[in-house]
RNA sequence: UGCCCGAUGGUGUAAUGGUAGCACAAACGACUCUGACUCGUUUUGUCUAGGUUCGAGUCCUAGUCGGGCAGCCA
């Protein structure tokens, strides 16, 4: 059990009531190893919030020397596809990658699990295999359907399941209310030999979806509607994505999870809180079959809620649907495959999940501790470049045509032993439109007429002159450089209360930027009415900035920081050698308050 | 209103009957060739009412407020 260190790049993880109890079975010897699980449906992409409880599952692996399974939960062939199963397992590698990959729980391809002859029910087991023991995949429930069929079957021999030929709306009306017992079904009562016979028929494909079900016998009159003799298997002439087309029953959730978790051995079954009522059904069924291991438990923890952002399948699919975003993957979704491509390091969401913690309340974050959480993976990683998103021209009007300014610039201060790379300054360059105002506001720390700056890594210039076209509308600037106040030069220290970003003219590139904001408006986008009224209009904005020639070079999954603009990357899909198109992270942080008019 | 769960500064959390602490945010200040980073200071908190106890955020009772549950979804 080792903390994390700050060294390693992410905060020492905090205990929180699962690790505390984790911790509590380690210590009092009920398990050789911890094995929980990640187990998504693979029916969407996975967003930040499914990251908060990967961080979970496989932090618990790495804290005690276990391991956390991939499962996937593919029980409803309607709903699902072979596309999102390769996204999860894409998104799910990123995420633990150089953190916890030597934690993930994979199968033998193929393999499915072996029933140990028992005394009773055989005994159905699947363990993880060891890395670099041949090709490996994935956990599938569907992987278990044989298993979990034999164990319906002796369920049904138990006489604690039965065959139901109630449709959906009377097994509906049967079931009562939440404040109202159910009623049993006419079917409760069925001979074991009947319910036997009825659901080999079942299987064999005898009858239509719908017609049948089998369900669990506990208690129409439960004060916990799951008891209320829940269905285990469902008709359906579906073929499934990873099964084929054997099969025509499929089991539902309660029924295929617990069992599923028990056929890899999980120590620890941990979901989100509106399964908490299911529990009572997962321990019932688990103990309605005298399985001979050690049963697994399931616990619950708030999901994460961030404002800003939603996160439910139906409207992440929703603003993809309806074009408000440009795919899954838009660098503005929360998904995991959209942060990636933000630029939004797997670290920094690894901080994050660290840093609002494990609990059973229902909390709403603050976006602002997950931009934290970027900038302070960030920082110490990215390159300093310059670059000016929207330009203003600006002549040195003491520096002859042609003539360069040899300058050195750092490329990441936070660096121990920062490295250099040189820029030359020209008589003609750009700096940031809003770094000049005609009319300062108070405490304007930047350029103004007859005023004094600093140019990064350069030099102290002066303006002496405002050009303006028919307009009135400012295109041109007329400054003198001071070279005695370059780098090495007598005046270097003279201190300017300004130091403004720049590039080249001459040397300068341009490049497409994309300048991000919050996807939403409203702290709480799903609070009250459509969500998509809320879409921030001006959530994208796209401008041909010039840039430092040492960014024609960037490669998607550089890390960069234009500085004293924000972090950024180059875009994975869009851009090309030599023509990169840049996403903007996350803006720095501005503690200057009176922001320019001209700023949104 | 049947059952289940929860409530600690603006936000997220810690304190496991014994000094209410941390982080984010905010404000102010120092530093600064990034109004960044870093550093310092400050503001703000145990839902309510009873009870147990030498001592309660923590245990008990009642209440208030919030969330979840009635798919042949997961």
């Amino acid at each position: 059990m080792s903390a994390e260190s700050p060294a390693s790049g992410a905060p020492a993880a905090p205990t929180d009531f699962i690790r505390d109890l984790v911790a509590a079975d380690v210590a009092a010897g009920r398990h050789a190893r911890i094995i929980t699980r990640f187990p998504p449906e693979p029916n969407g992409y996975l967003h930040i919030g499914h990251a908060k409880s990967i961080c979970l599952n496989f932090g618990l692996a790495r804290e005690h020397g276990g391991i956390c399974h991939l499962r996937f939960d593919d029980t409803n062939p309607a709903k699902e596809d072979i596309e999102y199963v390769e996204s999860i397992s894409r998104d799910v590698q990123w995420l633990i990658a150089g953190w916890a990959d030597h934690c993930l729980g994979l199968k033998p391809r193929g393999a499915t699990p072996a029933p140990a002859p028992g005394s009773g029910t055989p005994d159905y087991h699947l363990a993880a295999a060891p890395a670099g023991a041949g090709e490996r995949e994935a956990f599938f429930a569907s992987d278990y359907f044989e298993a979990l069929h034999a164990y319906a079957v002796e369920l049904i021999r138990r006489g604690k399941a039965y065959v139901c030929d109630l449709t959906p709306e009377e097994t509906d009306a049967y079931r009562g209310a939440p404040d109202q017992p159910g009623r049993d079904s006419p079917f409760r009562n069925r001979s074991v030999a009947e319910n036997l016979d009825l659901f080999a028929r079942m299987r064999a494909g005898e009858f239509p979806n719908g017609a049948r079900s089998l369900r669990a016998r506990i208690d129409m009159a439960s004060p916990n509607v799951w008891l209320r003799d829940p269905l285990l298997y469902r008709i359906r002439h579906t073929a499934h994505h990873h099964a084929g087309n054997r099969w025509c029953i499929y089991p539902l959730y309660d029924f295929a999870h617990c069992l599923s978790d028990y056929i890899e051995g999980i120590t620890h079954s941990i979901c989100t809180l509106e399964f908490e009522v299911h529990r009572p059904l997962y321990d019932w069924i688990l103990q309605s079959l005298d399985l001979p291991r050690p049963l697994p438990h399931q616990y619950e923890f708030a999901k994460l809620n961030i404002s800003y952002l939603v996160f439910s399948k139906r409207r992440l699919l929703q603003l993809v649907e309806d074009n408000l975003v440009a795919g899954w993957d838009d660098p503005r979704m929360p998904t995991l495959s959209g942060a990636r491509r933000r630029g939004i390091p797997a670290a920094a969401i690894r901080r994050l999940a660290s840093l609002v913690g494990v609990t059973k309340y229902d909390s709403l974050t603050d976006l602002a501790l997950f931009e934290h959480a970027i900038r302070e993976e960030l920082n110490p990683l990215a390159l300093r470049r310059l670059a000016v998103l929207r330009p203003l021209k600006i002549v040195l009007t003491n520096l002859a045509p042609g003539e360069e300014i040899a300058c050195t610039a750092t490329n990441n201060p936070q660096d121990p032993a920062p490295t250099t790379r040189p820029l030359a300054l020209t008589r003609e360059l750009f700096i940031e439109a809003e770094d000049f105002a005609e009319v300062p506001p108070p405490k304007f720390f930047r350029l103004k007429p007859g005023g004094e700056v600093r140019l990064k890594y350069a030099c102290i210039i002066s303006c002496q002159e405002v050009i303006k076209d028919a307009a009135g509308q400012v295109t041109e600037l007329r400054c003198t450089a001071d070279l005695t106040t370059r780098s090495g030069q007598p005046n270097a220290d003279r201190k300017v209360k300004g130091t403004l970003h720049w590039v080249s003219a001459t040397h300068g590139v341009p490049a497409e930027v994309r300048l991000y904001d919050r996807l939403f408006t409203v702290p709480e986008p799903a609070a009250s009415g459509d969500f998509r009224d809320h879409v921030n209009p001006r959530s994208l904005e796209t401008v041909t900035a010039v840039v430092e020639p040492a960014l024609a070079a960037a490669q998607p999954g550089d890390y960069l920081q234009f500085e004293r603009l924000g972090y950024f990357v180059p875009d994975s899909k869009d851009s090309a050698p030599g023509r990169p198109v840049f996403n903007r992270t996350v803006s720095l942080k501005d503690a200057w308050t009176p922001k320019p008019p001209t700023r949104a």
